[in-house]
Formats: structure tokens, sequence, C-alpha cells
DNA sequence: TGAATATGGTTTTTT
DNA sequence: ACCATATTCA
């Protein structure tokens, strides 16, 4: 059988090249998941390769479902079903399983998340004395995380750490970190790759096995494999060395999970006989969406030098929208939203709001609602994150694995049982004495008087429930293993009293988490309790998606990779948020990732791109100024709606310009007077690094208007603002003018030239000049620390002296 | 032990 | 602004 016709000569040639090592370098929306299961499909239909020695790894849940379902749909279901596609760490999880005794893990570990995680962090650095103060949890354990990412363990980072007295502490919580694991019989994600790749150092059995069953190897998203996973992807295919790995440099943006963009630049030196085939036609975006995604990430240095092409028309030009504030950016979109679906141009499904950070979907999300836009959303609290959610996974979780003290110690007073900290830490010193579990230790809480009367009985109350949910667990399902904790324990009880107005949610939600239940019952090949945990375990929200629902998504531009829409709005565009702040202190190989983002961003559009940025946004509850990002800049203002807005610019008739306050083209972060081009992450939030915005238009009642984009960032002139707005990049249509926008802050001072104040961050002050406008005051200050600065007096808490 | 209050960190992205 | 933790008080 044919499985090339209709493919392009580059794609049929990563077909049809099946033995030997092969890197294939895909652009954005060249079609790779078609040459990746067309050559499956040829492998097994033409090659008469058996299925069961094909591994295709992918980068999502979603992505192996997809990849199943059409190299299903070429090759047949039963076929396919012998595969393995799926991810690393599920690919992991299957042969770990089978495995873990020879690692002295339990059939049954448990697999702790991020949270589990920074408990146990925590207990470790209580028990050496350390102070989070000097430890920030989360920094420790993404030095750890990174530590393991490059399989390098405990000893060897305190070795490398030489004189550096605080990474030698961190490698000893490393140390302890891994040692408590192991005793509640626990990995976590970084673990299941780590230890596989223990598990075929130390078995050369078990690695040949592997070796011989995987004859072919693919794996997708090459470009953002760590150091762990480029070694599992080297010792499996080491043997037959048929490698196709399929990547795009331009797209690696996870080098903050461990990700080295370097494994796909060195494929050549790995591998010396290693074909490589690149795919450069685009069969997704116009041109113009083409043009402005090369020229930006054509800004980035140390890439593998290539441009995209397509066949497809021009398209529509790429709207650069100018915002005063995130309410009126969400206002925009919805806007253009509402009209593109009266005009009857596109379905809800083909919008997708794209943004960086998952703190941007609130407002969005409120205004969505607003106008009527159904919506999904992808990401934010997950549901399995959720505080009840995650109650009823420990209660399961301490039901497989009482070793689990970490599950058990959240529950253990949940609903309240009267067992207070004080009761845990004598039972858990105990424990630690005696060498036991914290179960053990529990269960012998009264007989060995650890404990006084009365809290040993609580504790054997609880003990007593974990034996008789152990009970049913051996008799039953997990559906019926779930309705008997929360009736056993009154979990809706606890809820209605605990939680406020919101706790009919929080029972919908357990209620749901019982439905996944049911649903795994039915749907698993060979359902268990160990399973479920582990399904849930590894599932990200994006693999929940579903395209043929008819309703707009949100979602952070990490989660819309592999994903496209015809319509795309990417919000927040603006120096600092995007590229993020922390990327432009961390150096320019981070802002080169962020750039690299942007350009998935950008492409995964098909026919029209929005990039908003706002003036003014708040920030930690802070309203500052922002800037237009530096991306923004370096799109080709010919594909912009930017051009038309120039030329009118410079017409002889302008308006009077006045130079902005503060900001040069690639920063807008310029300090005060200090001459400092730099600042500190506590300047940044405290306001210091930012512009201060113009006023706000308001209205004689009070309300704000909807100001449209004006500026232009593409401009020569860009570095200067023009006093009036008149030129119209976006027209708002009636409706939404005259919104009064909630939650301002009221000014109840007043102030005077000369008067002395007080301010939270910048300490005290002169005021020089006032200036009012409708329901705000701006004030200009001349600080005694010596630089001057013009503040809204509504947002900045300035204090009279 | 639990409720009420104060404090402080958080927001970059996720398997 | 929001949430989680720490501290204080009953």
């Amino acid at each position: 059988m044919d499985f090339t016709s209709g493919l392009n000569d580059r794609q049929k040639e990563a077909v049809l090249h099946t033995e030997g090592p092969l890197l294939v370098l895909a652009g954005a929306g060249s079609g790779k998941t078609r040459v990746l299961t067309h050559r499956i499909a040829h492998l097994i239909e033409n090659k008469k390769v058996t299925p069961w020695s094909i591994l295709a790894i992918t980068f999502t849940n979603k992505a192996a479902a997809e990849m199943r379902e059409r190299v299903g749909n070429l090759v047949g279901e039963n076929t396919v079903r012998d595969m393995w596609i799926s991810t690393f760490h599920a690919m992991c999880v299957r042969i770990l399983r089978r495995n873990s005794e020879k690692l002295g893990y339990g059939r049954y570990f448990t697999i702790y998340d991020t949270a589990d995680q920074k408990a146990v962090i925590k207990e470790v650095m209580k028990m050496l004395n350390l102070n989070e103060k000097n430890y920030p949890v989360s920094s420790v354990l993404g030095t750890i995380s990174s530590q393991k990412n490059q399989y390098i363990t405990a000893e060897e980072f305190s070795a490398s750490a030489g004189d550096d007295y605080k990474n030698k502490m961190i490698a000893k919580i490393y140390a302890h970190y891994q040692k408590k694991l192991r005793e509640n019989d626990a990995m976590d994600f970084d673990d299941l790759l780590l230890n596989t790749c223990i598990l075929f150092r130390d078995h050369k059995d078990v690695l040949e096995f592997y070796q011989d069953k995987f004859r072919y190897i693919l794996v997708d998203e090459y470009q953002d494999t760590n150091g762990v996973q480029y070694q599992l992807v080297q010792l499996l295919a080491k043997k037959y060395k048929n490698l196709c790995v399929v990547g795009d440099d331009d797209q690696s943006i996870y080098g903050w999970r461990g990700a080295d963009i370097s494994n796909i630049l060195d494929f050549e030196r790995d591998f010396d006989n290693a074909a490589v085939i690149r795919l450069e036609q685009n069969y997704r975006s116009t041109q113009n969406i083409l043009e402005a995604a090369n020229k930006v990430v054509a800004h980035n240095q140390g890439r593998k030098v290539k441009k995209l092409w397509t066949e497809n028309e021009k398209g529509e030009r790429i709207s650069i929208l100018q915002m005063d504030n995130e309410y009126r950016e969400a206002d925009a979109i919805s806007e253009i939203i509402v009209n593109g679906i009266e005009n009857g141009d596109y379905d809800y499904k083909d919008y997708a709001i794209l943004y960086r950070t998952n703190a941007q979907s609130r407002v969005l999300e409120e205004k969505m609602m607003q106008h009527d836009i159904p919506y999904r959303l992808l990401g934010g609290t997950r549901f399995y994150e959720r505080k009840e959610v995650k109650d009823m996974l420990a209660y399961l979780r301490t039901v497989a694995n009482t070793k689990d003290d970490i599950s058990m110690k959240r529950i253990i007073n949940i609903p309240r049982r009267g067992i207070g900290a004080s009761s845990l830490e004598t039972i858990t010193r105990y424990a630690n004495v005696q060498g036991m579990d914290f179960y053990e230790a529990a269960k012998l809480s009264k007989e060995m008087s650890i404990l006084g009367n009365g809290p040993a009985t609580k504790v054997l109350g609880f003990v007593n429930l974990v034996e008789e949910l152990k009970e049913i667990a051996r008799e039953d399902d997990v559906k019926v293993l779930l309705e008997n904790i929360i009736e056993k324990t009154s979990y809706r009880e606890y809820l209605r009293q605990t939680e406020g107005e919101d706790y009919l949610e929080r029972i919908a939600n357990i209620e749901e988490l019982v439905s996944k239940a049911a649903s795994y019952m039915e749907t698993s090949e060979e359902p268990s309790l160990a399973a479920f945990l582990e399904d849930i375990a590894l599932v990200a929200d994006v693999d929940n998606y579903d395209a043929n629902s008819n309703s707009i998504v949100l979602m952070t531009l990490h989660s819309a990779k592999g994903l496209e829409f015809p319509v795309v709005f990417i919000p927040g565009v603006e120096e600092g948020l995007f590229p993020s702040y922390m990327s432009m202190t961390e150096g320019d190989d981070k802002v080169e990732e962020e750039r690299r983002l942007c350009y998935v961003g950008i492409t995964r559009a098909r026919e029209k791109l929005y990039m908003l940025y706002a003036q003014q946004r708040t920030v930690f509850g802070r309203t500052q100024g922002a800037v237009c990002s530096r991306f923004i800049k370096e799109l080709p203002i010919e594909v912009t709606n930017l051009e038309a807005l120039e030329r009118k610019r410079q017409q002889p008739s302008r308006p009077t310009m006045q130079p902005i306050s503060k900001g040069t083209s690639t920063s807008g972060m310029t300090r005060g007077t200090s001459g400092q081009t730099r600042g500190s992450a506590a300047d940044y939030f405290a306001g210091r690094l930012s512009i201060p915005a113009p006023a706000t238009k308001t209205q004689k009642d009070g309300t704000m208007r909807l100001n449209t984009a004006y500026t232009n960032p593409l401009s020569p002139f860009n570095r200067q603002k023009i006093g009036s707005n008149k030129a119209e990049a976006y027209k708002p249509n009636t409706g939404l003018a005259g919104k009064k926008i909630e939650n301002l802050p009221k000014v109840e001072d007043t102030y005077e030239q000369g008067d002395k104040i007080k301010h939270k961050m910048f300490g005290t002050g002169m005021i020089t000049a006032v200036e009012h406008t409708e329901d705000d005051v701006f004030v200009t200050i001349d600080f005694d620390k010596g630089m001057t600065k013009k503040l809204s007096a509504r947002f900045a808490k300035l204090q009279k002296m």
C-alpha cells in the first residue's frame, strides 16, 4: 500500500526512510503528525514490522491519543492496540510497574505531584532545622528537579557544589528527600524517568529486553526533551539505531523544565550517519502570519536557520491593538468574537485566546461570561489540584499505600477528628526512632503508650477507618470505595460546615470525581486503584481539550503547542509580561525562549491573528503602567494593521508630540534617576520599574471610555506618544462604551503642591504638581531618595504627612 | 483545639 | 488581590 500519496517530496522521504537514525526538522504547521502516522503505517504494512516493536513518544497524552487514532484509521484498530504510543512519563510508569521491585520499590508505588513534593521538602527541612526564608521550598525543589533532569544524583551534586554552602545544603536536602520518597514508596515525576534510566543501567537484561522489543522508535517534540529523556532514548535506540526524532528548535519552550535544546541541535553529532530532512512548507497559516512568525524568531541566535514558506494566500493583516487596561483588552476580544459570530464568519470553536500566564485568565473569563460567549478554560487551578479533590485522592492513596504518610497526614484530621499537630509529631518521632512507618506507629499508639489515652483513641479511630476502607478496596471497585469514603467521613457535611457559600460547587467537584471513577471503571481494560491514581497523576489539562465542543478556548501559550485555530488572540504582549520579567532579568537565552514561545503562539493561527497590549495592568493587585512588548516591535510593519496608521501619522497635520517620560525600545524599564538599567524583582513588583500611565479617558458620569489603539509601536516615532488620539486601529462599536470599571479605589485625600507625603515603597517626598481628572488625581512627586514620579493617587496609596 | 487576625509570598510556563 | 501559613487568643 502507498502511504505517500498526497505528501510533498520531503514528507515522502521522511516516511520512506525507515532504517537508521533520522532527524526531521519540522517547522510549525508543516504536517509532521501526518508524516509520523504515515511512517508508522508504512512500517507496519509495507515493511512488515510488528506493531509491538514500535514505540512512539509524544509530548502529551492527548497527542498520543490523537496519533493512536490516526494510525488506527490507516492500519486498523486492532493493529494499533499493540503499539506503545505514549508520553515519556506514561511509558516509564508502564515499565516501572513491572520492574519497580528490582529497584526496591513496591508494585503500587505512589506518584507524587508538586504539592506532595513540597510537603516532603518541608518535612525534610524541618528535620534539618533549615528555615524557609533562606531556602524557599519552591526554589529548593526547582534545584533538585533540575539536577534530576540532568541525571545528577545528590552525591554528585554535593561534590560539584564545591565551596558553595547553599548548594551543599540543598544537596543534603536532596539526599534526604530521596530517602523519604523511598520510605513512602513514592516517586515524583522526575523519578519516573530517572528510575527507568537507573533500571536500564543496573539491569542489562531489562534494557536488552526493551531494546529488542522496540526496534523502531519515534520521538515527537524532540526539542523539548531533557537530559534524562535523552538518556532513555539513547539507551533504547543504541542497539538497532532505528530512531526517528521530529522537532523544531524554534519551538523549544520547556527549558525551564530541564529541556535541552542542544539535544536536537546535536543529533547529527550523536549519530554520525544521521539523515536530516527539513519540512519547511507550511500548510496551516496565511503568508502574513508566517512572515510575522519568521521575522520574530529570526531575532534569536543559535538556531538552525530555516524559513517556512506557504502557498496559502496572503490573508488579512495581523491586528495590533493597544487598549487602556486588561478589562478593555478583554472587551475588545469579546467584541471581535461577537462580531465574527454575528457576521457568520466563524463559530465559537474557531477562536482561541492564548496568554502568557494563567493569572491573565480571570479577567478574560469574567468578560466572556459578561458577553455571553461560551468558553472553556484549560489550566489554572486544575481540577485535581482543588482542595476537596486532593482530599479524596489522599484518602485513595492512603488506602492504596499506607506508607505514603504525606497523603495520610493530609487527611488524618480531615474532617476534624481531634488529631492535632502535637500528636502527629509524637507519632512521627516514635516512628523515626523505631525505624517504622508512620502508620505502623499510629497503630501502636495505644499499646505502646506513645500518646495519652484520649488522643490515642482518636488515632485508633482513624486507623480503623483506613482498615475498613482497605477491606472495601479489596472487594469492590474505585467508585464504590470513593463513595464509602465520602459517606464514612461525612465529607459533604464537613464541606458545608467549613466552606463558605461555594460549598455546593465543592460538593459538585467531588461528585465529578466519583463519576470520573465510574467512567474509568467502564473504559479501562484492567481497572485497579493504583492504575486509576496513576491515570490521574499523569493527565495534563490539554489532554482534556475537546476541539469539537462549540466554545472558544482559553489557555496558556505553552498548552497551545501542537494545536491550531482559525483565529488567535494573544493578549498581554507587554514588556515584563511577555517576555516575562523573570526572563528579562535572567539573560538573553531566557528571552530567546520567550521569543520562541511567541513564535509558537503566532503559528497557532490559521487565518487571523490579534496581538493586544494594555497601557495599564494590575499585577499583584497593584495597577501599573505597561509598555508594548519588543516582540511586537520585531514584527514587520507591512503585515500588520499599523502600516496604514503610520502613513496617517506622517501626514503634516499630525498632532503635536510629547516625549513620554521613560522607556526605551528594548527594555522600557529604566529605573528612576538611579541610572541602573536593571532593577530587582522587588523594584518590579513595587512598580518602580514601570512607566507612569497616562490618565484614562473618563467621562462626566464617572465612567470610562473604551479607548482605541492610537500609537504605533512599530513606528520610528515609537518612543513618543501622540497627544490626542485620532487614528483608529480598532474601532469599538456601541454597547461597551460607558461601562463602569469595577473595583477602582476612591481618592479620599486631597493633594496640593508642596504637600509632604509618604509612599509605601518610595519613602517620603514632596508634591511638585497636581493634575485632576474626573475621578482621579495624578500627582508628581520628588522623592527624597532622588527620583521623580508621577503617580495616580487612586492607586499609589499615598500617605499625607 | 479552633477561630480570628496578621503576615507574607505569589505569578511564568507543566509532565 | 488572593491564598496559605503563622500567630494570637479564647
